[in-house]
DNA sequence: AGATAACCTAACGTTAACGTCAACTTAATC
DNA sequence: GATTAAGTTGACGTTAACGTTAGGTTATCT
């Protein structure tokens, strides 16, 4: 187990977030530093935790929607029941997750039409010059 | 064109919303009942406009986002540049939804994958208990 | 050692999208 | 015609996800 420690300047620089935004996730109880003195220290794990997060955050999921998830990650030494219950749980999230992508998928083609439509009218628009001209 | 009006309650009742809402949709522009005296009267018009939002909400879009959406779709008097700046703009953002669909995809294929997997850790678990017992 | 940089905590500020009064006017009903 | 219901305009409250000082500590550099 190779576990390399990172500071907060670098895990800023490689996640491309502000130094707030970790202490803030450590507040919410999303990744755990450890502390080096009083500084912190970030771990192969947080560092997993937190490409779940902003992955999680691009789709749209709340940070306590993703706290719940990301416990589905960390399951090695839960109980028979606890286990059953996340697991539960993260089905019932696929099944949104799949509503959502269906309707999102409604709306693309919604909108492609609209598109379509849009340019057939350009298209009339600039007959129109034309024969203005 | 058959124009009717609705007040503020049927509409609530019709989209499930509150009224506050509906104000504050009219406050942010994005519909535009008339006025009957002091009372609101929602059109056809806005009906259409507020099915759009309802739905462009489920997808995660800002109020503002369907701000710009909804110019999309009343353009039946505006200029050529603008029309052409506007689909532009529409087709910008169906690029983004397109993508956002497929990091959704993804997501919920590695969500399958886990849940596979914590069946089979159950499975194991369960195995476990009878040999126990 | 003294200055500077990097980090810390604590706490108040900000934006979006409404919720929740309060106080008032108009419409409907008994 | 008085009550009740429905609607209206402020204006302040709320939650999420941080931003932004302010003030203090520790490391590093000269």
């Amino acid at each position: 187990m190779t576990s390399y420690y990172t500071n907060i300047r670098e895990m800023c620089e490689e996640f491309n977030v502000t130094p707030r935004t970790l202490r803030f996730y450590e507040a919410k109880e999303l990744i755990f530093p450890v502390r080096t003195g009083q500084r912190r220290s970030y771990t192969h794990q947080d560092r997993g935790r937190l490409k779940l997060i902003l992955q999680g955050k691009r789709f749209g999921f709340s940070l306590e929607d993703i706290r719940q998830l990301l416990n589905l990650y960390n399951l090695g030494d839960q109980r028979y029941t606890q286990y059953l219950q996340t697991i539960e749980k993260s089905k019932e999230r696929l099944q949104a997750m799949i509503s959502q992508k269906d309707e999102l998928s409604e709306a693309i083609e919604d909108l492609k039409a609209h598109l379509i439509q849009g340019e057939h009218e350009l298209k009339k628009l600039k007959q129109k010059r034309i024969l203005e001209t």
